[in-house]
DNA sequence: GCTCGTCAGTTGCGAAACGCAACCCTCTGG
DNA sequence: CCAGAGGGTTGCGTTTCGCAACTGACGAGC
């Protein structure tokens, strides 16, 4: 992996969700915590950061605000398609962390929907046929 | 992909990497830029702050410094095999972005050094040996 | 019909982090 | 012997954050 220039996607990427609770929000977006009351209790986050980065998402639209409740008015933030696909920076960031951070078995593992198997987060280059470790990886201009 | 409690080996890779500069710095690491000046030209970042950023890095053994010239000591910053595991996560951050971030063409894309074609970054499941989507993704207690 | 509790915020203030510019030191080249 | 590059450190003003208190609309219990 080695050369090139102004690889901006990254930073764009980082601007917007970039910040100390963001990703957490998003972590906990996943794992099914929509509202909040319960996101201020599970992330210690102080109330005003979290109106704000809640906005934020919502602006960008990778969490919709949407009413479960009519009166009196109460909301929930949920995941959008665009912010589903955030999933693989999430994984990978947690893959990392079970890997090189003290502390034994990890404590939740991704498993296969379908079988229960875990699962394996790899990059494959479908001409090759194969899968590809990050020493196998270079880039390049796209044209 | 639902479910799960203290999910934080997440929030252990934020705490070490997830502030505004370090994951640009880590970019930057993985696309040849070493030095202290090319760093700060590079990013933009304060003097201090990369000083701070760095050594940060090298303590918890994500770059390594070394020694490129004797006489002046002049150091340059590099990936350690850590280091090298965070690329799936910059990677991860770049395919969103180029997704998601209005922007035409990604100015970069990764291919497989062998073929030279681009690489897909994907889930995949050993036992069915097949690829999963972000859909297709469920967590649970690893024990 | 009054109090208690929940949910979803907003406001205000002190503390920590950041951005910027200036300065320092060691060399190397002209 | 002066300029310039590389690799920082110091100091100070501004932004952002953390924390706690307050608001306000309800609903449940008595």
């Amino acid at each position: 992996m080695a050369g090139g220039q102004a690889d901006s996607s990254i930073a764009g990427t980082l601007e917007l969700i970039g910040d100390r609770w963001t990703f957490l929000i998003l972590r906990d977006a996943f794992r099914g915590i929509h509202r909040f009351d319960e996101l201020q209790h599970d992330l210690g986050i102080a109330r005003n950061l979290l109106t704000d980065r809640l906005h934020k998402l919502v602006d960008h639209g990778i969490l919709a605000k949407h009413q479960y409740c009519a009166h009196p008015p109460r909301y929930e933030y949920r995941l959008t398609a665009k912010g589903i696909d955030l999933s693989p920076a999430l994984v990978a960031l947690k893959r990392w962390g079970d890997k090189h951070l003290a502390g034994g078995e990890p404590p939740i593992v991704f498993v296969h929907d379908q079988c229960g198997e875990p699962l394996d987060q790899t990059f494959v280059c479908w001409h090759c046929d194969q899968t590809v470790t990050p020493g196998g990886i270079r880039s390049r201009a796209s044209r």
